[in-house]
RNA sequence: GGGAUCGUGGUCUAGCUUGGUAGGAUUCUGCGUUUGGGACGCAGCGAUCGCGUGUUCAAAUCACGCCGAUCCCA
């Protein structure tokens, strides 16, 4: 038996993306389908996005956002009446030209986003103030052609997400919607995926098209890219003006109303791979985790086995008892250490192993799967997995700030940014704010502002390109 | 946007230069022995060689087109 053969076949360090594609098909998260770009959710993975989904409903429902759903095809007049915005998304559009062999007489777009199709329809549901504020999210799929440089999760042809649509009455109330929903966002992320995020504003070059401003979080990735997490988009009255989404106020004056979007994808989910990952395969925190302990009986032929598997099904009940997520694992004429692997590989948090020399000490062996680390058990104390669990969340959450730290850096001067920047990592610069030199950073690094840090702003320094005054330290960084 | 590599049972691959019965390993199925870190024996199933067209008596192999995957540069 050839040991290098089975499992993930390279190391994460040496080739990262090969290693995060072997990754996701054989943790069985996703696999790819027969079209250029698109893949398909396994049951793995979409439990993975349904936790997340879970937690979001949540927390939106808190802030008085409810869930819609709309159709995927938007007609072209609507998709283009907002001038930047059609022009932002055009060259990835769908479009829909024909029914069986009939041509279209207007084509229709498959949703790259759907501010213009809601708000639209929020036009016709507005009058007063009193319909304010109208807070609706969307868990749907968008489609924006990828041809080049597709991934699993991080850039596909389709992907699912949740955007979030809201309407007020004042800019305030507005802008306060944008920050309240980026702060949820990093919370989640922090502490359902176990990932720290950088949170601010994107430059006037990065921002999504047609918004006033768009407050993003960003994460760095093991192999020293960024990773856009979420968005969170003040949109002023840039829509509600070319859409009519006007109210008449207490006043009974009329006037343009303020929004916001915001969204999130599953693009988290690679997020996550690529952070906790390591040679062994997936790690999964245990809040997302679809199995969060594993149970593996270890018999002999000699044994009573029965009793064995008595003892296994009965700490399984006890654990659901518990809130925990279980599986006992008693599939015959497999090794023990094949299915250890093979649950590492899914990243299963905890493995449980009871055999024979557990039945005596009447305890079990607990196996974690971040650090490896193996200890045991007393019957008495199963209860204890779920403080565990916990305990492991947190202890990855500090592992991977850890990591972000090691590859964030603050540098001034131009020649040992752009080194520094083609080894990666997120580079802190400060910046005069003109996008003469935003370009020409991206020109001749190849680097993008990722962030404007909140609280980043005037320092009194020089920009790391032209030498002028700076205003802002933006996070540089190359990205996915 | 420019360049390069690749596609053969579920998976990894041999064969391609020089056209002629697609070979192996692993997985899978069955039976038996096993089981504390990727066990073993025996028997069996499984491939219109990514798709299409062309050349030829004959194409996995040669030519062209397409589809898909990966990497590098902008």
């Amino acid at each position: 038996m050839n040991k290098e053969k089975i499992g993930i076949t390279v190391s994460k360090k040496e080739d990262f993306s090969e290693w995060y594609t072997q990754v996701v098909i054989k943790a069985e998260l996703a696999d790819y389908a027969p079209v250029k770009g698109l893949i398909v959710l396994r049951p793995d993975g979409y439990s993975i996005w349904e936790s997340l989904q879970k937690t979001f409903d949540v927390r939106f429902a808190k802030r008085g956002v409810r869930n819609g759903f709309l159709p995927v095809l938007i007609p072209e007049s609507l998709l283009g009446k907002e001038k930047k915005h059609f022009a932002g998304f055009n060259p990835e559009v769908f479009w829909v030209t024909h029914s069986g062999d009939g041509k279209l007489g207007d084509r229709l777009a498959l949703r790259p986003t759907s501010e213009t199709l809601a708000y639209t329809l929020y036009s016709k549901w507005i009058q007063s103030w009193r319909d304010l504020p109208l807070k609706i999210n969307f868990w749907n799929t968008a489609l924006r052609a990828e041809i080049k440089g597709t991934k699993p999760f991080l850039r596909t042809s389709e992907f699912l997400w949740q955007e979030g649509h809201t309407v007020h009455a004042t800019k305030q109330e507005a802008q306060d919607e944008v920050s309240e929903i980026l702060r949820i966002y990093q919370s989640v992320v922090q502490d359902e995926l176990a990932i720290p995020v950088v949170v601010g504003v994107k430059s006037e070059k990065e921002k999504f098209v047609g918004a006033e401003y768009t407050t993003t979080m960003e994460s760095v990735m093991p192999d020293g890219k960024a990773l856009q997490m979420g968005t969170s988009h003040f949109l002023g009255q840039n829509f509600s003006k070319p859409f009519e989404v006007k109210f008449s106020d207490k006043d009974n004056v009329e006037h343009f109303a303020w929004q916001t979007s915001w969204g999130v994808s599953w693009r988290l989910i690679g997020a996550m791979i690529m952070v906790h990952g390591d040679d062994c395969g997936l790690v999964l925190p245990p809040r997302v985790a679809p199995v969060q302990v594993v149970i593996v009986p270890i018999k002999k032929s000699s044994d009573t086995t029965d009793t064995i598997h008595a003892k296994a099904r009965e700490i399984g009940h006890t654990l659901e008892s518990c809130g925990v997520r279980v599986q006992i694992d008693d599939r015959d004429g497999m090794s023990p250490g094949y299915k250890f692997n093979e649950w590492e590989m899914r990243g299963v948090p905890v493995r449980i192993e009871i055999g024979s020399k557990d039945m005596e000490k009447k305890s079990v062996v607990v196996a974690r799967r971040h650090n490896g680390a193996k200890s045991d058990l007393g019957f008495e104390s199963i209860g204890e997995i779920s403080g565990i669990l916990d305990e492991i969340q947190k202890e990855m959450l500090k592992k991977a700030t850890r990591q972000a730290e090691e590859l964030a850096f603050s540098i001034s001067e131009y020649g040992k940014f752009k080194s520094r920047i083609r080894e990666g990592g997120f580079v802190h610069a400060p910046w005069c704010g003109r996008q003469e030199c935003e370009m020409r950073v991206k020109e001749e690094t190849g680097a993008d502002i990722r962030v404007v840090p909140f609280g980043s702003g005037d320092c009194n320094q020089k920009c790391v390109c032209c030498g002028e005054a700076s205003s802002s330290i933006p996070v540089f960084a190359r990205g996915y």
